[in-house]
Formats: C-alpha cells, sequence, structure tokens
DNA sequence: CGCGGCTTTGATGTTCATCAAGTAAAGTGG
DNA sequence: CCACTTTACTTGATGAACATCAAAGCCGCG
C-alpha cells in the first residue's frame, strides 16, 4: 500500500511544476485515478471542433496545432505548440464545446483528467486556481500577440515570422525538420501556398536558409529577424 | 452603521452579477473599501502599454478601444468594446506590465480595484474564482475569434464586419453615430484609410448604408450580413 | 477668416491570389 | 518491389486587390 504512491507517474510529471505544484499528496493521487494517457500519431486529430468537452486536455510530449474551418470552408491555423502549453484546455471554462480542433504534427501523448474533477480541484484550491489561471492567460495572451503581430506583416515578413517561431520556440535549432506541410504554413500566416513556396525558393536564393526537401537549415538568422521586423 | 452597508453602490453595480455574484455582504463591503471609480473623457487614455499593472479595473459605462503599437510605430486596434468586457484585465493574472493600451472612446466611468484584493478574494473563494476566470476565458475567446475573423475577410467583408459589429454588439441601433475615425477602423481591420473611405462611399452609393458625417444608417442589414460572411 | 486636421476621390504602382502546367515525392495495390 | 495513383511541391504568367501618393473639399476651432 505504501509503495501505491511511488507508482502513480504524476508525482513526477513536468506539468506538475506547471499548474499543479500547489497540490498535497492526497490531491496527486485523486488526480492519478481521474487521468488517463493517450497517445496520437502524426495527423491524428485530437479535438474536434464542435464537440463537447468533457476533458481537461494538456500536451505531454509531441506537437499540435490548433486550428478552426472558416465559413468558407478552409482551414485556419491559429497556432502550433509545444507541451505544456495547452491544447483543448482554452475554453475549457468559458464554452461548452470545442472552439478548435487541435490535431498532432508530431507523434504526441496528451493527458485526460475528468473536467469535474478539475473544477472540484479549482473551487476548494486557491493555489491551484491562481496557478491555473496564470497559465490560461498566458497562453491566450501568447495567441493574442502572435495573431496581430502576423496580421501586422508582409509576406516575406511572415514567412520570416514562422522560420524564426520553428527555429526559436519549437526547436531551438537553426536546423530542422519542417512539421508542416506548405500548405499549413499558408493557412497559418494566411498566404496562398504558392507565394509561401516562393518566398521560401527566394530565401533559398539569397542565401538565407537552405532547404533540403522537408529540412531546413537557417543560414542568416540575422537578415530573417530583420526581414521579420520590417515586413 | 446598519445603514452604512446600504449605501455602498457596489451591492447595486450590474457588475456583481458577472463576477461578484459569489460574494457575501462582508466581502461586498470590503470590495467597496478597496474600489475606487474614475471618470475618463472621450479621448483620454484609461492604461499605457507597459504600464505597471496595480489594480483590476472594469469598465462601468462607456466605450473604449483596446490597441496597441506595433513594431513599426503604427496603432493597431485589437478590440472595441463595451462594460462590462474587461478593459485592463486580461493580462492581470499572467503580466506584470499591460500589453495594450486602453482609451475612452465615449465619456467612461471605470472601476479600480487594488489586485492584491482581487488576488486574495479569487485565492479564498473558489465560486468567484470560477466566475472571473469564465469571465476572462469568454473575452479572451472573443477576441481571438475575431481578430480570425477579420483576418479570414477581404476589405469589404471587414468593413461590412464593423458595420454590423457597431449596429449588433455595442449600439444595438440600426442608426448610430460612429465613436471612431476612419482611421481607426482602418487600424482595426487593418486597412488602409484610403481604402476603408472608399468601401463607405461604395456601401453608400448601392444604398446599403446612409452617411452623414459620423452618424450611420444601416439600410440594408441582410445585405451586409452577406457581404460580411462572403467576403 | 484662416489654419490644421480629418475626409474624400482619382491615378498609379505594388503586392498578392489565382490559374495552369509540370515535377517530385509519397502512398497503394498487385 | 514495381507500376500506378495521388498528393505535395514548384515556377511562371496573369489579373485582382490593395496601398500609396497627391490634390482638393470639408469642418471645427481659435
Amino acid at each position: 500500500m505504501a509503495d501505491k504512491k511511488k507508482i502513480c507517474i504524476c508525482e513526477n510529471c513536468e506539468f506538475r511544476d506547471v499548474v499543479f505544484s500547489y497540490l498535497d499528496e492526497s490531491s496527486i493521487d485523486q488526480l492519478c485515478e481521474n487521468k488517463e494517457e493517450q497517445a496520437f500519431r502524426k495527423g491524428e486529430v485530437i479535438n474536434h471542433e464542435g464537440e463537447k468537452i468533457s476533458n481537461f486536455k494538456y500536451l505531454k510530449s509531441g506537437l499540435v496545432k490548433l486550428y478552426r474551418r472558416t465559413s468558407t470552408g478552409e482551414e485556419q491555423v491559429i497556432t502550433i505548440t509545444r507541451p505544456f502549453e495547452f491544447v483543448s484546455n482554452m475554453s475549457i471554462f468559458s464554452e461548452e464545446r470545442y472552439q478548435y480542433s487541435v490535431s498532432a504534427l508530431e507523434d504526441s501523448v496528451v493527458c485526460l483528467v475528468k473536467l469535474e474533477f478539475i473544477k472540484e480541484l479549482f473551487m476548494r484550491n486557491g493555489g491551484f486556481a491562481m496557478g491555473l489561471l496564470s497559465k490560461i492567460s498566458m497562453i491566450n495572451d501568447k495567441i493574442i500577440a502572435q495573431t496581430l503581430d502576423i496580421r501586422q506583416k508582409n509576406l516575406i515578413g511572415r514567412v520570416a515570422f514562422v522560420l524564426l517561431y520553428f527555429t526559436n520556440e519549437i526547436y531551438n535549432s537553426r536546423v530542422f525538420d519542417l512539421p508542416v506541410s506548405r500548405k499549413e504554413i499558408a493557412d497559418y500566416i494566411g498566404m496562398s501556398t504558392a507565394n509561401v513556396i516562393r518566398t521560401l525558393s527566394d530565401f533559398k536564393k539569397e542565401g538565407i536558409i537552405r532547404v533540403f526537401g522537408k529540412t531546413i537549415e537557417v543560414v542568416d538568422l540575422n537578415k530573417l529577424e530583420i526581414i521579420s521586423k520590417r515586413g
């Protein structure tokens, strides 16, 4: 019996530091009983827009995109994000149904906790509530700022922005495999696929990046930053 | 002494229904002691981007715009909003400083509550915390959805959107005085001032709206909705 | 009455989407 | 494992959408 606690993986989960730091041992135990892990393969959908929200979900490992379908039927990518930036959790306290879809860009693991349990915790544990609110606010702020940043730039500025985003925020490396198609980049920055490709070709010709299929190497980070700011 | 409570205006404030509904009499009393009302005249700035956040503020009456300055120095309008949709409150739990500026588009009254007091309430009153989180989430969701909606439309769709926004969300009337300049509309929808004016002129010529200086009458609401959806 | 800011309109050029046609890459079934 | 099919990518040419520039009209305010 004494060993049971030790087995619980939640105790060691990195996410504990982010939101669950205020929970004592018994709450963590409860959390373990109420949670479930789900693995998703690249391309699989984690939440569907319009689906009823019944779980609090966060990304444990992997990479996901948040997106929605516009009234004219195209896909609009809202953001691309890593653990432990949330996944489904954005509207769980304001809406009954998901407003956005989420799908895995790389193989991903998601933790699910019954929404009722989270709400109960939220009600009785002020520290947890504060931590969760801060986290949700931060994520929302980030998305808003990012969307406004993109809106303000022109084509090449936006493409530069995306490359910098992958370099600095997602991979922390100047060399990386693009986890998205050219079309998905286009849907993300609100430009046509053809022009995204054209701009990447231009960057290649100017020696700012090197491209080997899906693999990208950022050669001149500085120039990319100038283009992103000015554009 | 028994009369003192009755004098407290917070007890009757409409905002109580929105977030403070979980507070008992003594908390409301404390709230009264910790709050302050401020009046702003049309054009005055309520928060400055970059300023330190020390109060929880909400709009009691009036109309405000939320905006920021871009890296190239232009003004970018994020949203225009009525009571009791928040004002400064978006990032108070995630940031130390305001990320956006807020200014009054009409004469406005803002209520200020010491941030520490709100945080203390939040910690010890789960219902209050839940109400506040829901409200903040809703506001963030709205802003994100609005920004994405606008991004997806073309020029005339965006102008139609703004007119519908004022008609349906802000004034609940097909006749209203524009509280913003043409340039502010342009900054809101991310288009040039000249083209906003041009589009308004086109709508006028087609008999969709009537314009008398700052006063606008929406004649054909239906056509405006079609343009906004399709655009 | 004159000045300065906001508005309006036209003319011009840039930026970007769209279309089309071709190539590479990635599945799919035998 | 190879032929076949489909999907993603690439490039050029064209036209539409939009910004920018400039000049003129309007309105409020001192």
